[in-house]
RNA sequence: GGCGAGGUAGCCAAGUGGUUAGGCAACGGUUUGCAAAACCGUCACACGCAAGUUCGAAUCUGGUCCUCGCCUCCA
């Protein structure tokens, strides 16, 4: 068995994955916050875990794991009002929202995916616990974490207090500051302010400060110590600095063994913001691209490298393309007319016969293995894919013409590799003629080819072709050409499909 | 200011002391009535710059230039 690395942020650097019981991994990842729809950011993180979990289960592990939803939030409420709509009911429609372009994604469900409104027994309870163990302070109902009441703070975001004190203060208002014991210390329970939603606490009303929800969510579904925990690079500091300080304090156990940050996507270069206007929801790319386009083109760079989105503008600034999902969306083509030329293989083909299976095919998946056991490498898993699937169709290519055949042997290993596309890297699990289908009538939609005219174009092509009359054949294939569109004549008889790029 | 990441062939992107990752684009070929698809080959002895260590460096060390991120809500 492979031995897992995995980059720690803790250590800040790769190190051996060590679950605590190896055959339970617990993990846990930071979700969403549900003000509004998902964004690609929210994609990374999402299939990055998932292909880890995949790959755990896949190699033998039993798997928990946690993704919480933070339902109670500032931004909730904002976009709440601005919307004037209840701010629970904006939470449930884009949670909705959120784990219906989840799975588009093909991204598994976790286990348990808690909310805050649901655990405040357990977020009540931990504050307590701070408060009784000298870690926190209640001041004009806000509850605070005292930062400097935790030796270790610092260790996951490699900073000291003393060199982050300069730049705080201005940051805060005066008020805030003359609660707060220390400048870095933060809200366990914000006492509620007027018109907001807030809910009974020994320390007032109020609600749940941001990090306090992981702790309190992660300690009930996985235990007081649990394997790996996962989110955004942005979140190493102050958010997962935070968990660190309150969980540890109050249960003086380590309180993740493991932590992994995936990278940041960046758009053209530059970080997405609505204010460069680069913002962009995941259902406008869903609308250019096959979902399934967006994860493997995600999975083609290192999970802890930027991932630079190029965005296709036309001068108005009106969203063109996505190259990266368009050229992403051909190569599931190429997957996917791989697993149609592999089903199409009828048992007489089949020959039992000992040929050598083609290593490209044999060693897959101990090859896909190898590259997550080290550092989650998906790039180079993807990298082994295009050789197995060149493989796949050079042995397809045999089976053709009457005497053309397949050993049983590569047979049966041409479908544990194909199974295991799916299972640990999650591609290929759509029906092949069904995505094939759907990419091929989007195209024809976007570019305005009306699949009447093409069934009748053929039908003229086919009786030219039965005449001989082959200028006649090939005019209409240009006649099609212009449009983008492409025919291919097979034994069974001719189809079509649209070309990538859209003619020119 | 503090902390950190990265610069790899036309483009994207793995690799991190010796052994062609991979993809896209382009071009040539096999195949085809012509095509497409598929396959083969070329572009590709590439690694920001200039030094040092080493039998050997894209990979290690120190320097230098450039890009980017976090330190404030953010995935």
């Amino acid at each position: 068995m492979n031995q897992i690395t995995l980059f720690d942020t803790l250590e800040n650097k790769k190190k051996k994955f060590e679950p605590a019981d190896p055959d339970h991994v617990k993990i846990y990842v930071c979700g969403p916050t549900t003000y509004d729809d998902a964004h690609i950011g929210h994609a990374r993180p999402c299939i990055v875990y998932d292909v880890l979990v995949r790959y755990l289960r896949s190699i033998g592990r039993q798997v928990t794991y946690v993704r919480n939803v933070t339902d109670i939030d500032d931004k909730i409420i904002q976009r709440a009002n601005e919307n004037q709509e209840e701010p629970e009911a904006l939470a449930a429609r884009m949670f909705e929202s959120y784990s219906t372009d989840m799975t588009r994604l093909w991204n598994l469900s976790p286990d348990h995916q808690p909310k805050v409104s649901e655990h405040f027994d357990e977020i009540r309870a931990l504050i307590q616990k701070l408060i009784d163990r000298g870690n926190a302070y209640a001041a004009d109902g806000d509850v605070y974490f005292h930062v400097p009441s935790h030796a270790d703070y610092g260790k996951l975001s490699h900073r000291k207090l003393d060199d982050m004190e300069v730049g705080a203060s201005e940051r805060l208002d005066a008020a805030t500051t003359r609660r707060k014991k220390h400048p870095y210390d933060f809200a366990l329970w914000k006492g509620a302010k007027e018109g907001e939603p807030s809910w009974e606490s020994p320390w007032g009303p109020g609600r749940p400060g941001w990090h306090i929800e992981c702790s309190a969510m992660s300690m009930k579904y996985l235990g007081e110590t649990f394997d790996l925990h996962g989110g955004g690079l942005d979140l190493v500091f102050p958010h997962h600095e935070n968990e660190i300080a309150q969980s540890e304090c109050a249960t003086g156990q380590c309180y993740c063994r493991h932590w992994m940050h995936n990278g940041f996507v960046q758009i053209n270069k530059e970080k997405m913001s609505k204010s460069l206007g680069n913002f962009f929801r995941l259902r406008e790319a869903f609308d250019k691209n096959e979902p399934e386009a967006v994860r493997y083109s995600l999975l083609t760079v290192h999970y802890r490298s930027p991932f630079n989105l190029e965005m296709d503008l036309d001068e108005e600034g009106a969203l063109l393309a996505f190259p990266q999902f368009r050229d992403a969306e051909a190569r599931l083509e190429y997957l996917y007319n791989t697993k149609l030329r592999y089903g199409a293989i009828g048992a007489k083909k089949i020959k039992d016969r000992d040929d050598e299976v083609p290593q490209e095919i044999e060693a897959f998946t101990e090859r896909v293995h190898t590259a997550l056991a080290d550092d989650l490498n998906t790039a180079q898993a993807i990298g082994h894919l295009s050789l197995c699937l060149k493989a796949v169709n050079e042995l397809c290519d045999a089976t053709q013409g009457k005497k053309g055949s397949m050993s049983r042997r590569s047979y049966e290993e041409i479908g544990k590799v194909l199974q295991s596309v799916e299972q640990v890297l999650g591609l290929g699990c759509d029906d092949p003629a069904a995505f094939l289908d759907r990419v091929r009538d989007r195209r024809a939609k976007e570019r305005g080819v009306e699949i009447e005219w093409v069934e009748s174009c053929l039908a003229r092509r086919a009786e030219a072709r039965a005449a001989k009359d082959f200028a006649a054949a090939d005019a209409v294939r240009d006649e099609l050409a212009a449009r983008g569109v492409e025919m291919l004549d097979t034994p069974q008889g001719t189809s079509w499909r649209l070309s990538v790029q859209a003619a020119v």
